[in-house]
DNA sequence: TAGATTGTTAATCGATTAACAATC
DNA sequence: TAGATTGTTAATCGATTAACAATC
């Protein structure tokens, strides 16, 4: 059987299905059809439809969809099921913001290591790891099978940085360097640009200020 | 005249352009035709020129684009060329990194104020800013013109503080809180939802090792 | 059985790519 | 002038929405 390849715009959308479902699920919600949960999300109930199609039927006729199945499978389809490694790099302001970040570990996605080049760092902990020296992340990575490496470090330093990452067989990068990485493609990079991010917010109150005056 | 509505993928790739126009201007790159940057960007030349189209034309006959004149456009289009004024609510890790990183000043984005809820913060200060009580806010928006409002708190204060922001008449909100804020059209939301973009790298990884085996 | 709602096909809409005349 | 490259129209492709038969 040849696997249909899922679009981006599904991709994108499921994370914000499977927080939605969630809570469904912890206010007790047993069932929920396409329509009632389009309404909730603002988007239509065809579109609903078809995108949980893309990986099977998941709902029953005359009934809907029943909340606890629905969100365990759209979670298998996320990977959120498996536990992954990850490591910190670069243990400036943003890199300790995200270590400090419980709620990821809640989602499987366990801190085993944070590097940093900057000597004084080395052997301060936060929440209780160590802050390790740049020249050890390679060995650590292949020592502890991690799959994920964070990247909170300057555009200056990501592109090496990325490279020893590639070099020791990493499965991803998660990449708030504002560069876009080149990398081989088994090398999954999702990237968080956030001053692209904001440009886009000035963007918005810019054309909303020239529009309506 | 009837301005034509700017499609959100257009808008989304707007700050792309900026950045590598930037970077070639900073390289002393005077002109450059679709078709380089098509090949520097990993697009097609055909929609560069479509994007740059939708402003108005740019560009000249048989010569390219100006890289300085087109990075400039790009920056008003974007807002870049006016300074915003915005607050940060939540000097949590995320606010606190958020607040120092410095890149956003340099884009005419300048922090005039941080809140939040716990007395133990009140009076720390974050680069110069001192950390206000959140009952210090709406009055500082009004005094201050605040426009944009980083709100960097947890999703169970999101509903209440937005609700403040959109009675004080705030322009933009960056939200990193993780829920669908719901507020008038008149203001302007950007979402970052961390955990949405982990899943997706999560997906990719587990697409990618089940398609390969 | 009758009603509800999915899964899926068909229709529409919008975005991307290709092509080329206009023009520098 | 000849060559290059835009601006723009037309063609293609893909994603969203509508419709409805299948079926619980």
């Amino acid at each position: 059987m040849v696997e249909k390849e899922i679009s981006q715009a599904v991709i994108a959308r499921l994370p914000r299905y499977f927080r939605y479902l969630g809570e469904l699920k912890d206010e007790g919600v047993e069932r929920i059809s396409s329509q009632e949960l389009s309404r909730i999300m603002n988007v239509t109930a065809s579109q609903i439809r078809q995108d949980f199609n893309n990986f099977g039927g998941f709902g029953q006729q005359g009934y809907g969809y029943n909340v606890e199945f629905l969100y365990t499978e759209i979670g298998k389809i996320l990977g959120i099921d498996k536990t992954h490694q990850l490591i910190i790099v670069g243990a400036g302001n943003l890199g300790q913001a995200l270590a400090n970040y419980m709620n990821f570990e809640r989602r499987g996605f366990i801190i085993t290591g944070i590097f940093d080049i900057n000597p004084e760092l080395y052997g301060k902990t936060i929440r209780g790891i160590q802050v390790r020296p740049m020249e050890e992340m390679k060995d650590f990575i292949k020592e502890n099978n991690v799959d994920i490496a964070v990247l909170t470090i300057p555009k200056s330093a990501a592109l090496t940085v990325s490279c020893q990452l590639v070099e020791v067989g990493i499965k991803a990068i998660w990449n708030f360097a504002h560069v876009d990485l080149q990398v081989p493609p088994q090398v999954q990079v999702e990237n968080v640009h956030l001053s692209d991010s904001l440009m886009r917010l000035s963007y918005m109150i810019n054309r909303f200020e020239s529009g309506k005056k």
